[in-house]
Order: structure tokens, then C-alpha cells, then sequence
DNA sequence: TAAATATGCGTTTAGTTTACACAAAAATAA
DNA sequence: TTATTTTTGTGTAAACTAAACGCATATTTA
């Protein structure tokens, strides 16, 4: 057989601070679409698999250090790739607020945070893919608590909510919020408090993860 | 650069029939795994698109016509066929009943139904591709519409509360699932009725993809 | 010291889901 | 021919869940 096909991996990785939700791209050194910006991504070697293809590409263009990483979909078109047939496995990740700092700290031509509402012209279908992303990040956080990826270790409530918030693009009531949260019983209370800015201070909260898997194989589901 | 890394598609097509869930395997002619089953599958050609690659494989191989399509994983481990580095996207088919009679005139020994409650042994890594497929297929259709696509395009309220409930292993309240299902505002009842052995005759239901389309754009979602 | 701001908790109301019973239309058995 | 069995079709009360909303508390700022 002489397939002539090429395989890449590609990344969308997400990241949110104070309202916003940002996602990583870089700026291509080289032909095609030299000068633009995509999603961090490259070609798998032959004897590695497809996630420790992401995370090498994600280290080597980014310095990033992901937090969670899911596959997202195959793209194939025929036509995708001016280059010739090139298949790219998508994968969507997510790191918490402190991966900003890394980034800026790397060359800030080559990679910089985008807020999802400001994006620039991206090559490749690379618009495509990352709508997809974002589709795919809104609907699961309604039943998978991912949004924890997102967010420091130890957060207080109100991070959770505005997480919530701005992800959903809805007003949720605070109280029913909270109490909906707080009954699902992956949330682990602490006993320390931070105070940003104004107002009474916050308690932290910490993401339960062993409690929510061994909730999820009793057949609890997480639902917001 | 020197990539040799081959990619292919395979297809977990689910029928249903008579409160039994089936999946069309082929059994192998050639090495590796030869008399094994297998999920039906092939390389991808370098100008075909992913999609045409199943649909083309699908029919080269077992005949059947396919009523659903989506894609399902990339499976990617380096290790994942003897033959070498070879990456498979794979997909989950629906087919209507009458697809059961087209592969009973094939040849039995090459392409047959079995049920998901008695799965022979299977070559590759497809044991771990098809519990995928039957998870997504479980969890889909409580939230999108699929379970019409396993149906006669006119069906009893009786098919599709029994194919519910034998997709989701538990007992549905027969008066409640109805209830719900007119409620969602998608099903067409036609003035046509059916005798199927003894019993009251049951008034004949059509789904009506164009109103469900329709309903998603304004936000409605379906739910079981 | 008062006002402003954000957290934390509780109650009432509306809506949805679950549980459950019986009439109607046909096939089958007596 | 009639009674019995079988499956379809509809309604209603109870239990639960989600939505709407008010106010006290702890801190910063004026």
C-alpha cells in the first residue's frame, strides 16, 4: 500500500482568570500561514502516542504545563493542509491561572493567551477547531466537574460561580448555585478564608476528586 | 520527515430488532488475526475523506446501508497493530431494521449480527473500541435523538419505549415515557395503525427531524 | 463611625418527575 | 358467541427538585 498520510495532534488549551477565558495560541515562524496564528500542535512520531504527542508539542512551542487533557474530535478534510493530506487529532486542555505567568515569561511574539471573545484570523481550520472546543468545554462542565481544572487549588465560591457565569454566558443564582454545589458533596471546606478587595471574606474550597470518582461509580452524576 | 504511520477507519454499526441491541462484525480473511472478528474497517485512500473511507469500507465489506454516522475516538497507541504504527478513527453507524435482511444475503461467514450480551472475541484493540461505541450510544440518546435512527421510519410507541429500555438496562414507566416523548413536540402521529399479535392496534409515530432542528435552534433540548 | 461590598444561610413558590389505576380495542380461548 | 387475555391509551395525586427571593454577617472604604 503507499498511503501517504500525515498525522498531527493539535491543542486547544483553555485558561481563565477574572472573567475571562483565554486560549493559547501561537504565532507561526514558519510556512504555511507563516506570521499567523494557530492552535500548538505538530506531527506524532512514529513510536509515541497521541497524548505524549500534545504534551511534547505543548512543552516544546509552549512551556505550558496542562492540567487536564481530553481528545476533542479528528479532523480529516483532504483539503485541510495546503501542504498535502494531513489528519490532526484535536485534543481540548485546561490549565489553572498560575500557567499565565509561564507563558508570559516565554517570547511574547511567538505565544500569547487569547480571550475566546477577541480572537485573531487563525490558520489552517483552525477556526473550526476551536469552536468546536469551546462547544465542547460549554457542554461539559454541565456534567462533568472540569471546571475545577480551571481554577486554583483552593478557590473561594464566588471563582466558581463567575467560572460558571461566564462559561454558561448566563446569570445563576449565587444561593441555589452554591447549595446545588454544596450537596453533590465533592467539595471539600477549609479552614482558611482569603478577602479580595471589599466584603466579608471567603472560605476555600478544595475539588474532592477521589470523593467525586467514587461517587461517579455508584452512578451519582454531577450535574449543574 | 520520515512519518510511516498508516490511518484507518472502523465503524461499530448498531442494529436493533425484537428488544435485542446487535453489532455488525466481519471476520477476517487475512493476517493479522485471520478467521478472527472484527469490527469492519480499512485504510483511508489519500484523496477520500475520513467519512467516505467508512461508507466505502462499510460497503466493501458487509453491504449495509447506513441510516447514522459519527465519529466515535482516535485510537492511536504505537502498539495498537502488529503490523505497525497504525491509527484508526473510529465511528459509531445506526442501521434500520431492514439493514438486518441485506447482510443476511451476504456470505454468513464473512459479515454477521451479534448481540452486544454475546460478543465473540474480538481482533486488535476493537473489544475496547466497541465498549466505547455502546457507552457514547448509551449516553446519546438520552440527550439527542438518536433512537429513531434504530427504528422503522413509522414505529408503535411500544418499539421505542422497549428499545429504551433495553438500551438503558432499567424499566421505564410506560404512561410517563409517553407523556415525555409527545411533550418534547417531535414525533409525528400518523393516521395509520398496526396489529402486531394480539392486543389493542397501536397508532403509528414518526419523528420529525425537521421540527427537532427547528426546536434545537431555539435552545430545546431533548431528554429522556 | 457609617456606608458600601461581598459572603453565607433559609424559606416560600413553582415546576417537574414519579407512582399508580383503569378504560378501550383487538386477538385468543372457552 | 361470549369470556378471557393482551396490549394500547389516558388521567391524577404525591413526592421531589429547581427557581425566586430576603436578610444577617464580616470585612473594607469613606
Amino acid at each position: 500500500m503507499n498511503q501517504a498520510i500525515q498525522v498531527s495532534v493539535d491543542a486547544v488549551v483553555f485558561g481563565y482568570e477574572a472573567g475571562v477565558i483565554s486560549v493559547l495560541l501561537i504565532k507561526r515562524k514558519y510556512e504555511p500561514f507563516k506570521g499567523d496564528w494557530a492552535i500548538p500542535g505538530g506531527f506524532v512520531l512514529n513510536n509515541e502516542s497521541l497524548e505524549a504527542a500534545v504534551e511534547r508539542e505543548l512543552v516544546e512551542e509552549t512551556g505550558v504545563k496542562i492540567n487536564y487533557l481530553e481528545q476533542l474530535y479528528t479532523f480529516g478534510n483532504t483539503d485541510r493542509d495546503p501542504r498535502g493530506r494531513v489528519i490532526t487529532i484535536a485534543y481540548v486542555g485546561l490549565v489553572r491561572p498560575n500557567a499565565f505567568k509561564i507563558v508570559a515569561a516565554t517570547d511574547a511574539e511567538k505565544v500569547q493567551w487569547f480571550s475566546i471573545e477577541a480572537l485573531p484570523k487563525l490558520s489552517f481550520d483552525h477556526k473550526a477547531i476551536l469552536e468546536k472546543a469551546i462547544v465542547r468545554l460549554q457542554g461539559k462542565i454541565t456534567y462533568e466537574p472540569i471546571g475545577f481544572e480551571l481554577l486554583d487549588k483552593k478557590f473561594p465560591f464566588s471563582d466558581l460561580e463567575k467560572l460558571y457565569t461566564t462559561l454558561l454566558g448566563r446569570e445563576i443564582d449565587r444561593r441555589n448555585f452554591r447549595k446545588k454545589i454544596i450537596k453533590l458533596t465533592v467539595l471539600d471546606e477549609l479552614n482558611e478564608k482569603v478577602s479580595q478587595g471589599s466584603g466579608r471574606p471567603a472560605k476555600l474550597f478544595q475539588f474532592n476528586q477521589e470523593r467525586y470518582f467514587h461517587l461517579k461509580q455508584e452512578g451519582i452524576i454531577f450535574e449543574i
